[in-house]
DNA sequence: GCCAACGTTGGC
DNA sequence: GCCAACGTTGGC
C-alpha cells in the first residue's frame, strides 16, 4: 500500500468535480512533468491519496481518493484540441501517463497549508519543501495518518 | 554538455 | 498582480 498526494485547481477540477463525476471516477490527465508521471506509474491498485486544492484561496487537502486503475497512457496527448497536446508523444511510444482514481471522502474543513506548515510530523512532507512544486508526490504511512488525524480533529 | 532565456507553478 | 523557484528548450 502507498500513500500520494495530488494537487489540482479547484477552478479547473476540484474535489467536487471528482464527487459528481460519473462513478465518482476520474482519470488523471494532463500531467507533464516527468518527475510526477514517474511516480504516477508507481501507483498500484488500492493505494490511498490526498486531493490538494493548489492555486486557489485556501490552498490544502480537502479529501481522500483511491487509485482504482494503474498507469496507461494518457488519451490528452494524442488529442490535437487538448490543451494537454503533445505532438511529439507518439501512440507507439507514449510519453506520458494518466491513472484514474476514485473518490473516498471529502474532510469536514479543509486542511490548509498554513496548518500543515506547523505540523511538527509533517516536516518531511515534500510539498511543503522549498521551491516544489511537483503535483504528484509521496507521502509516507505516518504522514498520511498524521494529515488524518488533522482532519478529524479540525 | 553548458547555460541563458523562457514558460509555468503556485503562494501570497 | 508579483515574484521566487524550478523545468524545459535550444543555440552554441
Amino acid at each position: 500500500m502507498n500513500y500520494w498526494l495530488l494537487k489540482s485547481e479547484p477552478g479547473v477540477f476540484g474535489i467536487d468535480d471528482l464527487a459528481e463525476s460519473r462513478d465518482r471516477r476520474t482519470t488523471w490527465d494532463g500531467v507533464r512533468n516527468y518527475q510526477a508521471r514517474n511516480f504516477m506509474r508507481e501507483m498500484t491498485q488500492g493505494d490511498e491519496a490526498f486531493f490538494y486544492h493548489s492555486n486557489c484561496a485556501r490552498p490544502g487537502i480537502v479529501g481522500r481518493m483511491r487509485v482504482v486503475r494503474e498507469a496507461h497512457p494518457d488519451p490528452t496527448q494524442f488529442d490535437p484540441r487538448d490543451e494537454h497536446y503533445d505532438p511529439r508523444s507518439r501512440r507507439d511510444a507514449p510519453r506520458w501517463s494518466a491513472v484514474d482514481l476514485e473518490f473516498a471522502g471529502r474532510f469536514a474543513e479543509t486542511v490548509t497549508l498554513a496548518r500543515l506548515r506547523e505540523e511538527p510530523a509533517l516536516a518531511d512532507m515534500l510539498i511543503l519543501r522549498r521551491g516544489n512544486r511537483l503535483s504528484v508526490t509521496p507521502l509516507t504511512a505516518s504522514q498520511w495518518r498524521a494529515v488524518l488525524a488533522l482532519a478529524e480533529h479540525s
